[in-house]
DNA sequence: ACCCCTTTGAAGTTA
DNA sequence: TAACTTCAAAGGGGT
C-alpha cells in the first residue's frame, strides 16, 4: 500500500502532460487556475531532466495520467512517501534538485512512525512558528474565537514561480562564489542572472513552475491564492506605494526610477 | 520579535 | 482590459 502510493504519486510528478509549443518563449503562459485556459506557449516539452528521469530511473512502467482517470484529488498523503523515499537519492540530479526539494512538494506530512514524518512544508502555521499552548477559551465572545480558529487555520503557501525556483536553486552559489549574505543583494544579482539566461534556460523553469502549480491545483482543489491575501503585515500602502511603484514596471518587469541599493564589490564573475 | 529590503512571476483586485 | 497590488523565498539589517 505505501509502495504503491509512493509509486502512483511518482508517476503523477514524472509524467505531467507536457505542454505544447516547444521552441517559444516560455511566457506570458495563461493561468492555470483558469480550468478553460489551454497549455501555456512556448514551455517546451519534457525537460532534458524529466527525460533523464524517465530513461534511466528505475521507477515502475510510466503512467499517462492524461489516459488515467483521477477520481478524486490529490492527497498530502499521497506523496508523502515519495518524498521520504525520493528526497535523498534525487539530489544527484542533474539541472537542478529544486523540484524534488521545493517545500510545496516536500510533502512529508505522514508517514506514521517514519522519519520523514514531517509536516508539509507548504502548509505552515499563520505565525510560522509552532502553536501556543490553548488556554481558556470560555472567556472569548463566539467572534473572537471564530476569528481566532480562522486564524490558526494552517497557510497554504503559494507555488513558487520559475523565478522563485531558480532563485531557490542558485541561492546557495552565489553565496558561495561572493562573500554576500544580505538577501536582497544577492536576489539582485540572482534577477540580473535570470535576465542573462538563455531562453532554453530559462524554459526549464518555467516548466517546472507550471507543473509545480498543477500539482498544487491538486493538491488544494479549493485553494486561492486570495486566501493568504492579508495574511503578512505589511507597511502602509503609502510607503509601499512609494518604494515599489513609485516607478513604473519596465519591459522586465523592474522599476528603474528607483535608486537601486548598491551592490558591495564583487568579482565579475559573479555579477 | 518582527518588518524591510530585493528580485520575478502568478494571480487577485480595482478602475 | 490595463494597471495596480499581494505574495511566494531568503536572511541580514534595522527598529
Amino acid at each position: 500500500m505505501y509502495k504503491e502510493t509512493v509509486y502512483s504519486a511518482f508517476n503523477l510528478l514524472m509524467h505531467y502532460p507536457p505542454a505544447s509549443g516547444a521552441g517559444q518563449h516560455p511566457q506570458p503562459q495563461p493561468p492555470l487556475h483558469n480550468k478553460a485556459s489551454q497549455p501555456p506557449h512556448g514551455v517546451p516539452q519534457l525537460s532534458p531532466l524529466y527525460e533523464h528521469l524517465s530513461s534511466s530511473h528505475s521507477t515502475p512502467a510510466p503512467v499517462d495520467i492524461s489516459q488515467k482517470q483521477v477520481h478524486r484529488p490529490l492527497q498530502t498523503s499521497d506523496l508523502s512517501g515519495f518524498y521520504s523515499l525520493t528526497s535523498g537519492s534525487m539530489g544527484q540530479l542533474p539541472h537542478t534538485v529544486s523540484w524534488f526539494t521545493h517545500p510545496s512538494l516536500m510533502l512529508g506530512s505522514g508517514v506514521p512512525g517514519h522519519p520523514a514524518a514531517i509536516p508539509h512544508p507548504a502548509i505552515v502555521p499563520p505565525s510560522g512558528k509552532q502553536e501556543l499552548q490553548p488556554y481558556d477559551h470560555s472567556l472569548k465572545t463566539q467572534a473572537e474565537s471564530k476569528a481566532e480558529k480562522e486564524a490558526k487555520k494552517p497557510t497554504i503557501k503559494k507555488p513558487l514561480n520559475a523565478f522563485m525556483l531558480y532563485m531557490k536553486e542558485m541561492r546557495a552559489k552565489v553565496i558561495a562564489e561572493c562573500t554576500l549574505k544580505e538577501s536582497a543583494a544577492i536576489n539582485q544579482i540572482l534577477g540580473r542572472r535570470w535576465h542573462a539566461l538563455s531562453r532554453e534556460e530559462q524554459a526549464k523553469y518555467y516548466e517546472l513552475a507550471r507543473k509545480e502549480r498543477q500539482l498544487h491545483m491538486q493538491l488544494y482543489p479549493g485553494w486561492s491564492a486570495r486566501d493568504n491575501y492579508g495574511k503578512k503585515k505589511r507597511r502602509s500602502r503609502e510607503k509601499h506605494q512609494e518604494s515599489t511603484t513609485g516607478g513604473k514596471r519596465n519591459a522586465f518587469g523592474t522599476y528603474p526610477e528607483k535608486a537601486a541599493a548598491p551592490v558591495p564589490f564583487l568579482p565579475m564573475t559573479v555579477l
